[in-house]
DNA sequence: ATAAGAAACATGATGCATCAAACACCGCAA
DNA sequence: TTGCGGTGTTTGATGCATCATGTTTCTTAT
């Protein structure tokens, strides 16, 4: 075969590695919501010049991962409720496509992966490592597209992902087991090959898991319901 | 009311205007598939240094409306047919939403919008005047959206009508009254408060205007079966 | 066809001008 | 004297241009 096609070739810039590092702190939660965020101070913390920490900056707030407050001021979003509410909406439609997608095309080694996602997470939770168990939710989800072989649907759920990184990680730990009891059902639907089961598991894992959210942004709204403008 | 909530506060900047001016080329179909971009190039064409550019090129980059063959080449993409297949898939899913909301949302003025969008395309096709048809055929998808308040929604498709641009472009003009039939329909149920029947006719719309693009996609990879690499 | 040299390009650093927000200072009124 | 509002200055951060460097790619000659 005369070329391999790679979807995303990784290149190794700094630019890409300062990206891949704030991302990373923004799903995980490091950064808490409207933290402000300067290219300088970043810089300096990283060792870098200002010009890959501009970069980063600018493609993460292509991705809505970040906003610009006003001309010189960049923070990390406050999500709000109609905002999470708009997510979950569309991470039911697309999420549930590439559930359909997965049970359809799943190889053994594919299924294989999903359980080892599924124990890994069980271990996390039991130990009450959220940061792993956090990660590995994420994995799973992921899993499914990248199982339905969907590479724009898996694009679009990256930058969703950054977006609610924030509010997922101060919830997660409270989800308790409803943040993986219906990966089993996933599980199961997948390796039956029905597509409607899968949908079904992980409509219902979505929902279960974003209720704890939503609860968390109501009492958030009716603490400083009208003090912040 | 103290503050005003501006949703998307544009800044003026050299690098907006470039990022601006290049996605308004892609989606006008003004570049071709597979052309070579540089940032030098592009700098002195528009008069200005690299930076601001360089900023352009970064952001759309990160949209996958351009993508980075190798270190220092970007290039405008050539959609495979799989790619459109699961583009359209998400379409189906994402507009379809949208419809609904929209359908429930939709104020008197609201209508009124999307007749007029439709009048203006019935007659920039009579005048076989493509690029402002191709352009009002977006802005009515859009406006479904943006009745439906959905603002995520409308970015992701923003990203996706970006990355299709090039090659909806060359598509539209055959799509001839396939392209803007569906609409009268999508009126219709807005019109009735009717869910159901709104995000049947988008989804109508979507698949027939798609089903043109997907024959010149067939042909192209027939023509050019194992010549490229 | 291959290899070596030359041209070209992107990346990353730095400097400068600009611009906005914070802050302190001052005057004025209660 | 104290509190408040307005004004001018200062600080700090970004946008853009330019420069240096290393790599890639095109060209040309063998």
């Amino acid at each position: 075969m005369a070329g391999f096609n790679f979807e995303t070739l990784e290149r190794e810039n700094l630019g890409e590695t300062v990206y891949a590092r704030v991302a990373e702190a923004l799903i995980k939660g490091r950064f808490a919501p409207d933290a402000r965020l300067t290219i300088r101070e970043l810089a300096q913390s990283l060792g870098t010049s200002v010009t890959p920490v501009r970069d980063a900056i600018l493609r993460l707030i292509q991705d809505e991962a970040l906003v610009q407050k006003s001309a010189r001021e960049v923070r990390v979003p406050i999500i709000t409720l109609e905002r999470y509410r708009e997510i979950r909406q569309i991470r039911l439609k697309l999420e549930g496509l590439a559930a359909r997608e997965a049970a359809l095309k799943a190889k053994a080694k594919d299924i294989e992966r999903l359980h080892d996602l599924i124990a890994l997470n069980e271990r996390a939770i039991a130990d009450k490592n959220w940061a792993e168990g956090l990660e590995l939710n994420q994995t799973f989800h992921f899993a499914l597209a990248d199982i339905g072989d969907m590479v724009v649907l898996r694009g679009i759920l990256n930058r969703l992902w950054l977006q609610m990184g924030p509010l997922i990680a101060e919830s997660y730990h409270e989800g308790g087991r409803a943040m993986i009891d219906n990966h089993y059902a996933v599980l199961a639907a997948v390796e039956n090959k029905d597509s409607d089961a899968a949908e079904r598991a992980i409509i219902a894992d979505i929902t279960e898991g974003g209720n704890v959210i939503l609860e968390r942004l109501f009492s958030r709204r009716a603490a400083g319901a009208d003090q912040a403008n």
